[in-house]
DNA sequence: AGGTGACTGTGAAATTATTTTCATAATTTA
DNA sequence: TAAATTATGAAAATAATTTCACAGTCACCT
């Protein structure tokens, strides 16, 4: 074997920069169930990844085989070097690194916590929780801690487009009292308080629900006291091998409510949305394309 | 599926007695190479068996499947699933909810991009990339867009505490360029662009890098044009059944690089976070318990 | 704005490979 | 020895791959 020491996947990604945008998609979705799709045939191939059958010859070709049964026969030799590989063990995540490496050690921990997360959470009451949160007839505030505001901040970059009647609380001002005087009976506060628990969080939650607001808090698994006035609290597992927490597994949460709740008020996003991309568009903020 | 939880290796190892001595031959063959010599074609199969062609087209038809290009195909299905961790083929996540509830499909997508993004990221990279982070004589900009500007945020706010030279560029005001007059040869960007990728970040890029500055820039699977500057890049999976991105992968690779530039600089972390927490205790911001 | 060139998809034809199925002879097994 | 099983070789049928020409699209450049 003369080069035959790196896989077909690592060519691949090596020649990731030569190759012409359908080229590249083809190659990733090659790369996303690999090594079966391209051990099927050719023409299932490239409907998988939505290219057409002479782009897969082309890229085939370009990657140094001389047919596409060529380069199967390739991917089977790979396959059957692996499994007879006793080291070729898969509970690594970066499988070209240590075990002990960093990267294996903390994805380790952060599935983990969306294990354990997700097993503890009470699916009626996350529902309950994106019902409350699409209501566009209840005023909504989002508001976060010192780490957290940056979370509050995501949730509340999504929930402006598929929304109106929403506040982003700045709590770290001296200010918030005063979007508080604005709420009213039956508003929505979404609040993100995990260690280290801050007092005007608390403050801020025990006033907004003496004004009959309704409270969802995104914590974590020791559940910051403001679950005290918290009328759905979403508890999170947060233990990373770090000196931090994570927030990897509260922010598929907040992804997962965004995503419910964009589905719960689909029919009213539909248009905000195309309008936002009218807009974008104008102001030629994003790239088209490449 | 009524009987597809059993593998085929299974099937033909059921069925092993009732075979004949030929099938027998060709079945423990097969099982040899499993099941990489099952993909290849009839007659390479047969060979490799010393068995006849017929002989392998009988066996296969003993196995109830319709043709030899089926049981392929039901091998191939096979290896999909059997390439994704035992860990990221759990069933359901949240236990209490069906498997159709978001809650579970939202997080199987998420662990998937986390597989496949951890399998594709190298390692060397990602040290070297956190190696620079962690040089504290070279000053830190970090930038993000309209969405991402939260996750470099997230970035931000922990690397301060960590290291002193860094800024954080908000790149959706105008004054960016005024940051980078400060910029100097050697000095490191971190730069978050997923799609849709913008305009004012690529030029940014640009200018930096012409300034002579390291850029690490965190993007997804199909990268931004940035990373034509980048000398590190680093693509996440960001695909989930929303009508948005998810950044939690990005997350994880954000919060894991974080952790290893804190191990990098602990000796002179360790005094920045305890003189820190004194001045939280002082503002008395922080609840000590409960 | 308009032109240029690179890239892609389409459809189809030619080619090649693979599978299926026979009949028959050889071999094994009971 | 008879019956069952196999291999052989080959033909037919099927499927897959390769290769075109051409047209549409998109990015890029002037």
């Amino acid at each position: 074997m003369t080069e035959a020491s790196q896989t077909i996947s690592d060519q691949i990604q090596k020649k990731l920069d030569d190759f012409t945008r359908a080229e590249r998609q083809l190659a990733l979705s090659i790369l996303e169930n690999y090594p079966a799709s391209g051990l099927g045939p050719l023409t299932a191939l490239a409907n998988d990844a939505n290219v057409s059958v002479p782009t897969v010859a082309r890229m085939v070709q370009k990657l140094g085989f001389k047919s596409y049964p060529d380069f199967q026969s390739e991917l089977r030799e790979e396959l059957r070097a692996k499994v007879k590989n006793p080291i070729a063990k898969h509970d690594m995540w970066a499988e070209t690194a240590p075990s002990e490496h960093l990267l294996n050690r903390f994805t380790d921990a952060v599935i983990d916590n969306i294990r354990l997360t997700l097993t503890q959470i009470n699916p009626a009451e996350f529902d309950a929780a994106c019902g409350l949160v699409a209501d566009q007839s209840r005023h909504l505030f989002i508001v976060g801690g010192r780490i957290t505001h940056t979370l509050a901040e995501y949730f509340y970059l999504h929930m402006q487009v598929i929304r109106p009647n929403l506040t982003h609380v700045q709590s770290t001002s001296s200010t918030w009292p005063h979007y508080l005087l604005n709420a009213k009976k039956g508003d929505i506060v979404v609040i993100f308080d995990v260690r280290r628990y801050e007092n005007n969080i608390l403050k801020l939650a025990e006033i907004a629900r003496s004004r009959g607001a309704k409270l969802i808090l995104f914590t974590d698994q020791w559940r910051s006291p403001v679950h005290h006035f918290a009328d759905i609290s979403l508890s999170c597992r947060i233990m990373v091998p770090s000196a931090w927490d994570s927030a990897a597994t509260t922010m598929l949460l907040i992804e997962t409510m965004i995503s419910s709740v964009q589905n719960l008020n689909w029919d009213d996003t539909k248009d905000r949305i195309e309008t936002l991309e009218v807009m974008f568009d104008q102001t030629r903020l994003f790239r088209k394309f490449t």
